[in-house]
DNA sequence: CCTACCGATCGGTAGG
DNA sequence: CCTACCGATCGGTAGG
């Protein structure tokens, strides 16, 4: 006789995920979870302690995924290929792994103390994944040496924003080669440049 | 005898646009709202039909502050005057004028009708405008013709997310045009352009 | 004493 | 614009 217990608990997670992402931390209730869920809240109640570390549930695997990510596109070389990587993964990622990104400004909602602690683990690896990335190609000569590395991070974060908010794209890989062809090459023609 | 109805109206906006964007639509209780402004809950209903006309009243005069900074920037000449006119208009804005942005994921909490009716509007004046100031520098040859003028939307509006989103940044100002300098020029360098 | 739940209800608060 | 409330639902927990 097999234990459902770990099939219940990432079923909770995804039906969750799903959830928050389409009506926000307050938008839905514990009720309507375990209903989706297929289980009675008091379950819901045994598996996790409260609302709050079912968020973070989520956004701790979510994180983790945004971090193979971050580790397949080091692993490239140059940073057309590393960012290239990066964005393709997650366009072709399922709605799962976009979550984190999606779900970060519902952080808001989480005690302060438990908001704190995930914050520093998402800027470490997220931020500070991408930060590595662009400021080592700085110093290679890939990238442009005038812009401090916070604004580059800036600039590509917003890039990605498209890709992961709102409602889903019709061409996310079209849209994903666009963004990163703004991001590499600006939007003012260069006739010189083939 | 003055009647202050338009001021309790306006501050009404005023502290509800402040909670909305600090907690999110159901993070904050039409008590608490009564509670700020320093007036009772069926005050409230006097002024505003409900919650929702509470947010959409915010963020229609929101949009109505986003659509005169594009008229503002429509009357420079060239795309960097343009664009750089509208960017200086929203780092030098108040938190006020910025809601509209901060608030828009919001609008998932509003009722369906209402929703698309401000949806509607919403994407007629600020991606409308942004679409047709692109188009036109494609069309002078200010901006790559390569990219449809959808993708160039997306990229400066996801360019503009750091703007208006998240924490206030630190030096604002420099922000902006370090986005803007990537929007037109990319991260990649380019020795022969001073 | 464990995992995996159940039906019922707690004290408070939501929008109106 | 107030006092005084409503039907319902909220997140979380009781005993078994």
């Amino acid at each position: 006789m097999i234990s459902s217990a770990p099939d219940t608990r990432r079923r909770i997670l995804s039906e969750a995920a799903r959830l928050f992402v389409e009506r926000g931390y307050h938008g839905i209730s514990m009720r309507e979870l375990a209903l989706a869920v297929g289980v009675t809240k008091p379950a819901l109640y045994h598996h996790y302690a409260d609302k709050e570390a079912v968020f973070l549930a989520i956004m701790e695997v979510s994180l983790a995924s945004l971090e193979q990510m971050l580790v397949d596109a080091e692993a490239q070389s140059g940073i057309h290929a590393q960012l290239g990587t990066l964005v393709q993964a997650l366009t072709e990622s399922g709605t799962e792994q976009r979550m984190g990104l999606q779900l970060a400004p519902e952080l808001k909602h989480i005690s302060p103390e438990r908001r704190h602690s995930f914050e520093q683990h998402y800027r470490r690896v997220w931020m500070g994944g991408l930060g590595r990335m662009l400021a080592q190609a700085a110093g290679r000569g890939e990238v442009r040496g005038d812009l401090p590395p916070t604004e580059l991070v800036r600039a590509f974060m917003g890039l990605l924003y498209p890709l992961a908010m709102g409602a889903p794209l019709e061409r996310p890989r079209e849209t994903g080669e666009a963004l990163l062809s703004v991001f590499f090459g600006g939007v003012t023609p260069q006739p010189e440049r083939p």
